[in-house]
DNA sequence: TTAAAAAAGAACTAAAGTAGAACAAAAGGT
DNA sequence: ACCTTTTGTTCTACTTTAGTTCTTTTTTAA
């Protein structure tokens, strides 16, 4: 509809106006727009009152009305789909999404491939990782709630403290701490309301190590 | 009833009145769908001039005019919209990441904007967000522990009992569950060591709510 | 393969922008 | 009312930018 300098120059008129109340000079104007000739603003005006934009009041000078502005589009928008273009540029990586593992009385075992779920590759770098949904409460006092996303580096070893993803008697899988006790190990929740287990530590496989945590609210 | 190419031109010359306030020139919209010559673009034009999408003053340049917007994406299109959806899902999006909050004591202001951090689009979609390290356990509770990141989402309005940046005074920023209680608010830290700080509401501004959480071990 | 549609490119025409000057009309002060 | 200053209008000449038309080439689908 406009082009940019009728834009602009619509936009100082309105600008003036507003903070002002009294309309711009045509030379004022030729400053404005970056002119060294009246003639310019002129050609200008006469486009602008052509296309609907402004009104001059017949033989008066300083007599511009604005009738209507072009509605732009609230800059928030346009920063909202500036950053979708911008999202492309980062990669992440897809690591499967298990079912849910129990963090309280263990229930499931591990298995399927079908749901992958995409993380930020510094998150999963330098080894295998896969992802487990938390169900239960056991492990609260370690800040892992219900409903938590835990990602899990896959190993077969552990260090005495870790908190790891254990398969006991190959199959029920749960997420606790794990100590050894002489050739025993103990599968710790961290929730006071819940015993720890003591089992021969050929019962037990590490399938993992706990990695990193993902919370989502609402 | 429109073609991919004139669709996107459309959408294009829609696009450019509402951000800019002035029409596209041919060269313009030339390189915005992908020609290189004007001749294409006058043809598509001419087609939606017919077709009474857009308007041409006559005899003038910059002068395209928006009649009407279809109701329908050409089918085309939507494929397109949805791969390109697909493709954010495997992507991140950076987001600021400002300086430790307090989880404890509150120390720290919001500043800075010079550190980044990578998050998974899902996890900021539709809004604007910026990430914290927590520093303290006055929400161990709540299951954030020291060291957490937390993903705020930028607001000013936080609905009872939600988990916010709140900014006290104007100079210190914490972490806390929000209550109202008359015209004054409550600050509930989630620890029991922790005393809930009550404050008339016209010092406590809400900066944000907490939207995730991402923890790394080890 | 071939006919039709789409696109590229060049050549041309038209409009927009620029500048300067001359002049006419309005505004302001005396 | 008058004169002066400010402001608006018109004209010419020219440059740049934009729009149109045409021919040739490429792409696409029958």
């Amino acid at each position: 509809m406009l082009t940019p300098k009728q834009y602009k120059l619509l936009m100082f008129v309105n600008k003036t106006l507003k903070e002002t109340g009294c309309c711009p000079s045509f030379d004022e104007m030729k400053v404005a727009v970056g002119l060294k000739s009246k003639s310019g603003v002129y050609a200008l005006i006469e486009a602008l009152v052509e296309r609907g934009f402004l009104r001059k009041l017949p033989h008066k000078a300083r007599a511009l009305e604005i009738i209507r502005l072009p509605k732009l589009k609230p800059s928030a928008i346009v920063e909202e789909e500036k950053k979708r273009d911008e999202a492309l540029l980062n990669a992440t990586l897809d690591i499967p999404l298990y079912g849910k593992i129990a963090a309280g009385t263990p229930i499931e075992a591990i298995a399927d491939e079908s749901e992958r779920l995409a993380v930020p590759y510094e998150m999963v770098r330098g080894g295998q990782f896969y992802a487990l949904k938390i169900e239960g409460d056991s492990m609260i006092d370690a800040g892992i709630l219900n409903g938590d996303t835990v990602i899990i580096r896959k190993t077969d070893t552990a260090q005495n403290g870790d908190i790891v993803v254990a398969l006991v008697d190959n199959c029920e899988a749960t997420l606790k701490q794990i100590k050894k006790d002489g050739s025993d190990v103990l599968l710790i929740p961290k929730n006071a309301a819940y015993q720890t287990r003591r089992l021969p530590g050929s019962r037990v496989k590490v399938q993992g190590i706990l990695s990193s945590l993902l919370r989502t609210y609402h």
